[in-house]
DNA sequence: CGAAAATTTGACATGACTCAACTGGAGTGG
DNA sequence: CCACTCCAGTTGAGTCATGTCAAATTTTCG
């Protein structure tokens, strides 16, 4: 695939939420580095700053932290269309404390924070396409925290492969375990006693 | 107090992120309703359309949601220059699935999101204010996602009473255990053991 | 094929839940 | 001012879900 046709699946996508301004498309395409990224790859490490964003075209990566026991969490997966990055880090100006690694082979776009920001200065009527992100994401979260709050453990997994089945069939099950906040060993017998 | 004093909390608050256009200050008074909520009022119950949020100027609030077992959950405690709202409702446009309760008297701006978009439009700049809202949401979001997923009970409480310390006095115990995801019995042993 | 990693399974420990009883304070009305 | 009620909080006993550790098995991939 060519920059400049990866580039396009992005301006598709903005297109769904806004009319895309004249020169935009150039714009995005001068600020984008197209990457393909191998299954294990790791794109951000903890402790780094966090000067870079992703807009997924396909595949699947997934940001996590390891806590003090070693213990690995998963924070975020994204697929076609999301973007993923250290928010919480880039958002408060601190160093990232999270891993981002490719779980399966993907597309990426891949733009510096300072970049984007410029386009969005450049190109006020795109604030609504990001105001839709942010919001999309806001909703996701509350939804995660909500799915905490009131279901057991074998609900959240229910809910996960219903709300994300490609993720679902991307993913291992540590990674998923490590998202719904369970044991590996949990989920291997919570699946086996769903029959 | 007056609407107008009320109203310049809000401004003094909007100030500290950007530069008040001119007409700012008249517009939002324009829009603002006042109110003073007593411990115990709802101002939003689940099922309605979410048509309004609101501004805490002082006191407290908290929005939760009540599960198929009749079991409460807090999403959301709020106090002083803070929004709350259902968001995710308002955001996908659909009807509330939360309520929101009083729980220490409060003075709050009352503002329909439709005139708060208006604003939005009027005042483009303030875009800046609004993004920065959003995005310390999605901090505050995630901050207690990663909580849930690497603390125990008693940590998750230890870190809560650090960060919110006046919500911490406010609250009652079973609406803070409601909002860790613990029982009410659990949080007040755990208390019981920190000493 | 063989090594390394992921998953599954078993045995056991434990944290958190439920149900229920009890305590203590706040508010109300006689 | 006391008696009563209501509700939050505490405490105890028993149960259950989930965690841990370790071993066995399966899958992945060089």
């Amino acid at each position: 695939m060519t920059d400049s046709s990866i580039v396009e699946n992005l301006v598709h996508w903005i297109s769904k939420s806004i009319e895309i301004p004249v020169g935009l498309e150039d714009a995005l395409l001068s600020i984008s580095v197209s990457k393909q990224l191998k299954k294990g790859d790791l794109i951000l490490k903890s402790g780094e700053m966090v000067k870079k964003t992703y807009f997924i075209i396909d595949g699947c990566l997934r940001s996590y932290l390891t806590d003090q026991a070693g213990k690995e969490h998963t924070i975020q997966f994204a697929t076609e269309n999301w973007w993923i990055s250290d928010f919480r880090a880039y958002f408060s100006k601190k160093a990232a404390s999270l891993n981002i690694e490719c779980i399966a082979n993907a597309h990426v776009i891949e733009m510096n924070w300072s970049d984007l920001d410029w386009i969005y200065k450049r190109f006020p009527t795109i604030e609504t396409f990001q105001k839709g992100n942010l919001e999309k994401h806001l909703i996701s979260l509350n939804t995660r925290i909500q799915s905490q709050l009131e279901l057991g453990a074998e609900e959240r997994y229910l809910k996960f492969i219903l709300d994300y089945p490609k993720i679902a069939e991307y993913a291992q099950n540590k990674h998923i375990a490590s998202y719904l906040g369970i044991s590996p060993q949990s989920l291997s017998r919570l699946k086996s006693n769903l029959e």
